[in-house]
RNA sequence: GUGGGUAUAGCUCAGCUGGUUAGAGCGCCAGGUUGUGGCCCUGGAGGCCAUGGGUUCGAAUCCCAUUACUCACCCCA
């Protein structure tokens, strides 16, 4: 236990960081480019914030939260998700008087208390967006083609664009009735979890995977068949405004979501090869929730990736992210007064930006070369008696295998100079 | 919460139906003559064989429990 990383968690190394960077760093860059600003939210929120804001109802809600009891006696919770505590800190610091729409975009960790399985962590990362404010389908279209350019951008293919629209308050609750009476006389035969859902959420019944279920439901009306003239028009004006930009989409209308917020358009991004946990991203809109959050009444859109599969899906396509160069040199040295030498060139180089590592571990020079190549430094220098005798070294090009004499003088001349023709 | 699989070196794995000092490759460290990496060669370190019980003359190997990992259901990113 000691010595082992809490379940459903896990390290990201060095060597695996560079794509965390590289995903991360794109992100934001794509999100600037739509006018996406970057905000830092807490880690835990008041566990209220949650329970009214992801749903009651929710699987989350009722047993997946790392929900703690502080000092001061007050209940909070690890997010569970992002969207909640970006709308509670909309409404606290009165974004509403911002210039409309506001426009951010996240990089976080979540925690779910869930069983582990590929894909599917206890802690794990989400890149997000949430659009506050502007109700019109484009903003619907805007959030989804940055998705898009995001995913094209890492080189990343064959992600289904899955979209549904849920309707709203108003056409849930028709269609709520509408779905009851349809299974009214089904439902006694279906399986447990139905059962309870009837009541509680009919409309997750259609997500059902249970073979005698399903040939009950086939015949079941749709909501996206039922949903009101307004978010009929919505949704037509969505797919409308992607086929303009040429994004392809499936209509899937068996997506739900599982959080309570949702309504209108939700979508999500599917893979298809890395396990059953294959949704990449998800989201959507959520018209009601900041004023069911105690703030202006205010439509939100929004969307999260999760990381750990987007990176996942990225490996499975094969897609190279470049990694960091090695250190610009590699200072090494036999003996006292050199080493002395090799810390008064090494604080020079880095005090001018040149990457450099000296030796420290007082090693052979055949030990300090291998080393050097393990780094892939770019070259390597070896300071001795010699050497600081003369003021002069050989100046090794690690990838070529040439050593050439320089005066120690002109080093961080040189390396700059060496460095912007590479 | 339900079910399946797995657990041997830092990593990937051998170790057949129980038999004495537990193995390989990679990695790490050190050497292969004077102060220079990659290839090659040699040597070394590193394992209470997940933990706890049992069966047996004898257990890494068989049985049970625990824990962890993993995959699937559920749900989701």
């Amino acid at each position: 236990m000691l010595t082992q990383a809490p379940k459903g968690t896990h390290d990201i190394l060095p060597d695996e960081i560079d794509k965390w960077y590289y995903v991360e760093k794109k992100f934001a860059e794509i999100c600037s480019r739509f006018g996406y600003r970057e905000i830092r939210l807490p880690v835990f929120e008041h566990t209220e914030l949650f329970q009214r804001g992801v749903g009651e109802t929710t699987d989350i809600v009722q047993k997946e939260m790392y929900t703690f009891e502080d000092k001061g006696g007050r209940s909070l919770t690890l997010r569970p998700e992002g969207t909640a505590g970006v709308v509670r800190s909309y409404i606290e610091n009165g974004m509403s008087s911002w210039p409309q729409p506001t426009k951010l975009f996240y990089n976080i960790t979540a925690y779910r208390y869930e069983k582990m399985q590929k894909g599917r962590y206890r802690e794990f990362h989400q890149l997000g967006v949430e659009l506050f404010g502007a109700k019109d389908p484009s903003a619907d279209v805007e959030v989804i083609s940055l998705m898009v350019l995001f995913f094209n951008s890492l080189g990343i293919k064959n992600l289904t664009l899955n979209l549904n629209s849920i309707g709203c308050a108003e056409c849930r609750k028709a269609y709520n009735q509408m779905l009851k009476e349809f299974l009214a006389d089904k439902i006694d035969n279906m399986c447990e979890n139905c059962r309870g859902r009837i009541n509680r959420n009919p409309m997750r019944i259609l997500d059902c995977k249970e073979e005698g279920c399903r040939t009950y439901l086939k015949d079941a009306p749709s909501l996206l068949d039922n949903i009101c003239d307004d978010c009929r028009e919505h949704f037509e004006k969505v797919t409308q405004g992607l086929q303009d930009i040429g994004i392809p989409y499936e209509i899937d209308k068996a997506i739900v979501r599982g959080l309570d917020y949702y309504n209108r358009t939700v979508f999500e991004f599917v893979s298809r090869n890395i396990g059953t946990q294959g949704t990449v991203c998800g989201g959507g809109r959520y018209d009601t929730l900041i004023e069911l959050c105690g703030g202006p009444p205010t439509p939100g859109i929004g969307f999260a990736i999760g990381v750990e599969r987007l990176l996942l899906e990225m490996e499975s396509q094969g897609i190279q992210i470049p990694s960091r160069p090695g250190p610009d040199i590699y200072l090494g040295s036999i003996g006292e007064q050199a080493d002395r030498l090799c810390e008064r060139l090494a604080w020079d180089l880095r005090s001018k930006g040149i990457t450099c590592i000296k030796d420290i571990m007082g090693r052979s020079v055949k030990a300090q070369m291998k080393y050097a190549d393990k780094l892939g430094a770019r070259y390597a220098l070896i300071i001795g008696d010699n050497e600081v005798e003369s003021n002069k070294a050989s100046l090794k090009d690690m990838k070529t295998g040439e050593s050439r004499d320089i005066s120690l003088d002109t080093l961080i001349d040189r390396l700059i100079k060496k460095r912007e023709n590479d």
